[in-house]
DNA sequence: ATGCCGTATGATATACGA
């Protein structure tokens, strides 16, 4: 099985590139974050005509927005309101061999990185804190679960193209990483990027807009995650960062992270 | 840390991203 995690950046302006994309690459699923779109105005049709017949949506205007994409069949899962908000981060599938497969995307957490002055860090941290604990309550051995989504934080030195200058940049802070650390330890993931591209090696997924040539400059952050639970730990079988779809036209400021299963 | 780009919207400025 292939698997694709994607924050797309408006669903509606990138749809060129996910046919692009598709037809390069023949995932099997495809997981996307910040889809900016109301369910209603899903372009689902052009989905579905390249193959994704299956598909669980949760998108609201404007902000936030997850959806699943798959060519194998699944049944939808129902996912908590986090924090008290009903803002479309979460959305989650079983597939018929068991496999549970959650779609997430952590807020980004504004500018500051104090949750006293900064109530969208706040949030952040809730946000991290209650999936910590949720997955937690859910710990078996058994479980093969796979977790992905923009994630936004880069928990590793390696993680992000300098570490002393970004310690105190929203996304590397010691506060985050260190959730990040315990959100993995709760539920035993293993990060199934960094089982393929182990540290101290740099890997990013995400790129600002703003440099003038991402490439040359490589100011990344890896933001994107997988990670899988120890069952599905000798199912994954290669990894892929799609350099690609960053370099095109008006792309959006996340590459595509493929994983390949043996499922 | 800086950059000043890109998305969306009852829009021609503003919120948000990270």
């Amino acid at each position: 099985m292939r698997l694709v995690t994607w924050n797309i950046n408006s669903i509606r302006a990138r749809l060129h590139h996910v046919d692009h994309f598709a037809e390069t690459h023949n995932p099997d699923v495809i997981c996307f974050q910040e889809t900016k779109v109301t369910d209603n105005d899903f372009p689902t049709k052009a989905l579905t005509k390249l193959g994704f017949e299956h598909y669980e949506i949760a998108g609201q205007k404007s902000y936030n927005g997850v959806a699943i994409f798959s060519k194998r069949p699944f049944e939808a899962l129902e996912c908590p309101i986090w924090c008290g908000k009903d803002d479309k981060r979460h959305v989650a599938v079983r597939f018929e061999d068991g496999t549970e497969l959650h779609n997430f995307y952590i807020p980004a957490g504004g500018d500051i990185p104090d949750p006293e002055q900064n109530d969208k860090f706040a949030h952040k941290l809730e946000f991290m804190s209650s999936v910590r604990d949720w997955f937690a309550e859910k710990k078996h051995a058994d479980n093969k679960f796979i977790l992905v989504g923009d994630l936004n934080v880069a928990p590793y030195e390696s993680d992000v193209w300098s570490h002393k200058q970004l310690l105190k940049v929203v996304s590397h802070t010691p506060i985050e990483t260190d959730l990040m650390m315990e959100m993995m330890a709760a539920h035993d993931w293993v990060d199934a990027m960094r089982h393929f591209v182990p540290e101290p090696e740099q890997m990013y997924s995400w790129w600002s807009y703003r440099a003038r040539d991402w490439r040359k400059s490589n100011k990344g952050r890896r933001l994107d995650h997988v990670w899988v639970t120890p069952a599905l730990k000798s199912a994954l079988k290669a990894m892929t960062i799609d350099l690609e779809a960053r370099d095109r036209e008006k792309p959006s400021d996340h590459a595509p992270v493929i994983v390949d299963f043996d499922l």
